[in-house]
Order: structure tokens, then sequence, then C-alpha cells
DNA sequence: TCAATAGTGTCTTTTAGACATTATATG
DNA sequence: CATATAATGTCTAAAAGACACTATTGA
């Protein structure tokens, strides 16, 4: 066999999170450099359970959260010391678990990172946060996956802010979303219950996660923007 | 170095195109066994190069074809032998070119794979087979994908026929989905000319694909089929 | 009471889909 | 001429989008 064929396969998880209005990303500290979580991929693991585990690992169990491969990368030189191909994954989770370890491991703003704000990466993990992202923001537009990054029980107010913190932008006009939201069968379900006072105004009826994973119609970006 | 952590990293690609009225399949035969174009990852190759390469070995060259990756495959135990991940990739061609080598590759009836009637596949080919179909499927809807599928020029007639095979149903009526295509700005791009006689009818426009790669507003699959 | 947020109603414009009509070729 | 295929026109129903209105809370 051509060892020349052998590589050393990592996998990597991007999480991404709704904080406040900002999208953010989970990056952990990693011999002084900031970058995904990273875990070598063996032969009895699945890539998705590698994914998984080096989420857990840095204090994101992910059991119960959306989970997808995004791509591989294998450019030559990626890792100027060694034959590496990554197996990167999108994760996305609700806001509100992790918050320790600040200097091993921390969320960070994705925008900033866009701005070249955020610290330098290791490898091409700018990158892989870019295609996540961008993968985010499109199936945003055709499928449920926002409820992912929720809480349950959560508000239709609640999903209009996710999908204006994924897409840095509003998706239209809000009581056109809420009635798009309640007229695609199943994607949220009623709950019977409203918000408790939070702030003024009218309660909210809450819901959960439907069964649908497609959204047909899609909720489109282009949407304008009032 | 942990040397668990080491793979045997093979490249695959999945080549599609439509033949008569059918979407067809490039496989090769290696060792008694079909299965899909496979060559191992090298470190001073991308992983798309390698795809390309592969394909152009088995005499179906993609240098202007559309390709991209459609995912990684790493269950435990996917090849018995060994620790291998494989990086699969999906190709779109037009149909005319391949025909030699019928022993050592042909194009095969996705239809007829699915249905069994085709020859089994080495390892889990037939699910990465399976896999790139149905991203090929999704992808018509919402992107100017077909047109990757035609020799040009190409008329719209043809286009709608490519829409036919890839589903296995027709997008809707004839004169609706003509009208769709040509309001989508930069799908295609008249050339002036028309086809010349083939059989009776008013000759053809011709087209060649344009510069969009979104397809807003897409043309869905859920459409009625008269 | 007002301010703030949630939710509904309604009007206009756009689009989809069905289907009829016109156009241009061959035999 | 008839026939086949291409392209356009038209009608109706559905959907999107803008925006006014009602509902229900806290201050």
């Amino acid at each position: 066999m051509n060892t020349d064929a052998l590589a050393r396969v990592t996998v990597d998880t991007v999480v991404l999170a709704v904080r406040g209005a900002h999208l953010h990303v989970l990056l952990t500290k990693h011999a002084g450099r900031w970058g995904l979580p990273s875990t070598p991929k063996t032969p009895e693991e699945s890539l998705a359970a590698a994914a998984r585990r080096v989420a857990g690992e840095i204090g994101e169990p992910l059991e119960r959260a959306h989970l997808e491969q995004l791509a591989a990368y294998g450019e030559p030189g990626r890792d100027p010391a060694d034959h590496v191909v990554s197996v990167a994954h999108l994760a996305l989770v609700p806001d509100g678990r992790f918050e320790h370890q600040r200097d091993a491991a921390r969320w960070w703003v994705v925008e900033d990172l866009a701005r070249g704000e955020g610290p330098p990466l290791e490898l091409d993990h700018r990158r892989i946060v870019d295609d996540a992202v961008e993968r985010t923001r499109a199936k945003l537009e055709y499928t449920t996956l926002a409820t992912r990054l929720l809480r349950e029980p959560f508000t239709v107010g609640d999903l209009y802010e996710v999908y204006c913190a994924v897409w840095g932008g509003n998706p239209g006009d809000k009581a056109n979303f809420a009635r798009k939201v309640r007229r695609t069968e199943g994607f949220v379900i009623p709950t019977g219950t409203t918000t408790p006072h939070r702030g003024r105004g009218r309660p909210a009826m809450r819901y959960v996660a439907g069964p649908a994973t497609a959204l047909r119609p899609p909720i489109t970006r282009s949407a304008s923007e009032p």
C-alpha cells in the first residue's frame, strides 16, 4: 500500500448559537491559538460521532442539537507540517448553557470575526467558519432549522429574532413573517401557554418545534427590509 | 503522533449525465466489481483536483464540467479491510462524449440501480450514488445547474427534457416552464439562431447558459404533473 | 391613561398554473 | 392542406408584501 495516500483525518465542529442579537461561534484555544474544536478521526468512530464528542469535550454537549456534515478540506499545504484532511461539521445549539472556561474556550461574535476584529484562527478555520455561516444562512430559507437555535418553548417573536441575528437583517414584515410561520404545517406547534411578563406588552403564544424539516414556501432573504 | 488517526483517504466521483430520457451514472469495474471512479488523495493534490483526475482517467474529462463536493463517508467498517475515509464528489456533464471501454467503464441508468436491477456496487457506493442523485434533484430546483447537463447551444425544450429525466417526471406545464426560464435573468442567453430541421415543427430558439447560478424564484418539483 | 408588544384584517401587486391561441416548420 | 413543435396570450387562484387595525399586558 502506498503510504503517500495515508493522511491524518481530523473532525472539526463549527458550533453556532444566537446570543443576544448576534450569531456566535464556539472556539477553543489550542497551543496559544484560537481555532475550531478538532479531534482525530478513529477507525471505531463515525465522523458524526467524533464531531459530537469533540464539542462535548469542551463543554457543549450536542446530544439533542442539530448536526450535519459541512465539507471536507484537503488543500495541499493547508497544514504546513502534515498531510491533513479535515471533515468539518456544523452544529446549531440553543443559547444558554455554555459560559465557563473563558480562557480555553469561548463564544465569538461571527460578524466580528468576519470583519477581522477577532483573533487569527488556526489553519483555514476562518474559511470553514465562513462556509458554516453561509450554509446556515441559506438553510434558514428553506428548512425549519431556525427552531434548533431556540430553547423550547419559544414565541414567534423569538423565531423572528433568530432570523434577524443569523441574517444580520430582518426577514421582512414581522406580521407577515408570523403568518407564514403559523401557516406552514409542522413548523411550530402551539403549547397553549403564553409567556409570563417579560417587560411590557401583550403576552405571546408559545410553541415547540414541529416535525417538518423543509419550508415550502421558503422564507427568503431577498425580502425587503423596512 | 497517534498512528490510529491515520487513514486512507480516497476521492470518489459520481459523474451524472442525461442520455436519452434517463439520468445515467458512470461506473467502473474494479477487481470484478462495479463501483465509482476512485483514487487515493495525495498530499500534493486538492480534493477537487483528484476528483477531476480520476474521472479523466476513465475517459470522461471534467475540465469544463460542474464539479462540487458531495460529502465525506467514514462509517466504521464501511471498508472491512482498512480505515478508509472517502470524499465523494458530484460532477454533471453533458451527454455525448463517453462511449468506449464498455467492459471497464460504462453508463448505468440511475433508476435501474435504484430499483436493484443494476450490479451490486463496491462498499457503500450505492448509498453515495443515491446521495448524489438526491442532491442533483434538489439543486435543479433552486440553481441553474440543469444547463451543465446540456451541450451548447440548447433549446428550452432540451432544458425541459433535462428536468424530466432528472426528476423522473415533468416540471409542470411546458409553456409556463419556458416563460419561467426566459424570465429568470442570467439563466439562458439567446444566441439568435434557431435549430435546423429535426423532425417536424417550428424551429426552436437556441440558447447558451447565462452567468446566474441561483434560481429565484425556484422551479419546484411539487408542481402538478398533467 | 399611555407605551409596548402580539396578533389579525385587508388591500394591492406579483406569481403560479391551466389552457387557448398564434407561429413556423415538415410531409 | 394536415400535423407537429415552438412560442405567446389570457384568465383565475394563490401568495407575497405593505400597512392599518385590534388585543393585552405593564407602568
